[in-house]
DNA sequence: GTCTATAGGCCGATAGAC
DNA sequence: GTCTATCGGCCTATAGAC
């Protein structure tokens, strides 16, 4: 029992058999180190240490292999995500996660691909929409809760904490950072007002006065 | 007189040549239309009526072409900052500039291809800087004659200013546009702000309010 | 499922005629 | 400066043996 012979529609082995895995988890590796450019057939198999034939029997073309790729990549995210939304500060949560490398670099690479590789843009386009919204939501619920003085809508803050967090991976990946830290300093102090960061760990006193 | 035969150190005919700007005008064409990772000698020679061999001639290798055209397309952008910098309103025509699809479109393509093409990063780096740092003075010089009640630092402001932008034409180039108006009406209500609009042109009284 | 073999194409780059 | 000719390499993808 447990194997019922359960019927995979698309690609031989719908997820989770292990040289797939391989296959996918290769192709990321190049993806994020290199850039979508580099991800190929034959790259992908050297990586795994595979024929390059055994590609096209998991995936016939690469866009199908991009487009598994991106689907993976998507479930992990946004399962980090919920995981995030589900904290006790959620927008800290959330914020911390915009402002790591190695969650935006791979969305970076997507949505650069798309002008090379039109097949995915309504997918990544959806993700986005879907990452947009969640954290709109998040913010709204923090506003209603702890409603500053005048404040910019939440889907406007939302478009700001996404698109500083992008800025701020962007010029890491270049290597400028001179005006980071009192850019996320800020977002963290507006990020506060609005949802008080209880100090969690217990042990220290209350977090805020440093003792210099 | 006037062509005393000049040397040019590093590919034949400096600039102006005419071939070579062809060369870059279809370079430039493909990097827009098809992304960084589609653009090829041949592809090239094929959008420029001409043979494959001819780019190598005027560019040794394709990081040079790449690089080359990267320092045009600087040498064009900073030439509308300047501009834009110099106007009545400067950091409202700077704004223009930032959500204006055209000109972050050949950014975003250099910033992703640094990853795959790591030669060109410091130069593309030394740019995103010189940016910022032109949009914080500006920034500044408004703050000082106009202060608001309490702002965030210039340089802040600048990289919010600058990732809105970015992001929305990144937006944009995915067929998201759900928040744009709401997100564009709260930037120019604060650029308003620190930098007012004496309406310009003449003949209509003050602008603000509107006759519903 | 993994292998060998191979077709057919685009790529960067060079050599040499004119 | 522009052309023809060409090398060697990496690419996607398919056919067929095991």
């Amino acid at each position: 029992m447990g194997d019922v012979r359960r019927r995979a529609a698309k690609t031989p082995g719908a997820a989770d058999k292990p040289t797939r895995t391989a296959i996918l988890n290769a192709a990321e590796a190049i993806m994020r180190e290199e850039g979508y450019a580099a991800v190929s057939s034959r790259r992908i198999a050297a990586t795994a240490g595979l024929k390059s034939q055994l590609v096209h029997y998991y995936f016939k073309t690469m866009d199908e292999l991009f487009g598994a790729l991106l689907a993976r990549v998507e479930e992990q995210y946004f399962g980090r995500l919920a995981a995030a939304a589900a904290a006790s500060a959620p927008l800290h949560a959330v914020w911390a996660m915009l402002i790591d490398e190695n969650g935006p670099r791979l969305t970076k690479e997507f949505i650069a691909m798309v002008t090379h590789r039109p097949v995915l843009r309504r997918e990544i386009a959806g993700s986005a929409e879907r990452t947009r919204s969640l954290i709109t939501a998040l913010i709204a619920r923090a506003l209603n809760e702890h409603a500053p003085d005048h404040s910019p809508p939440a889907s406007v803050l939302a478009v700001m904490m996404e698109s500083i967090g992008r800025l701020i991976v962007s010029d890491a990946g270049l290597g400028v950072s001179a005006t980071h830290d009192e850019t996320i300093a800020f977002v963290e102090s507006q990020l506060a007002r609005i949802e008080p960061v209880a100090s969690k760990t217990p042990g220290r006193r209350a977090a805020g006065a440093k003792p210099s």
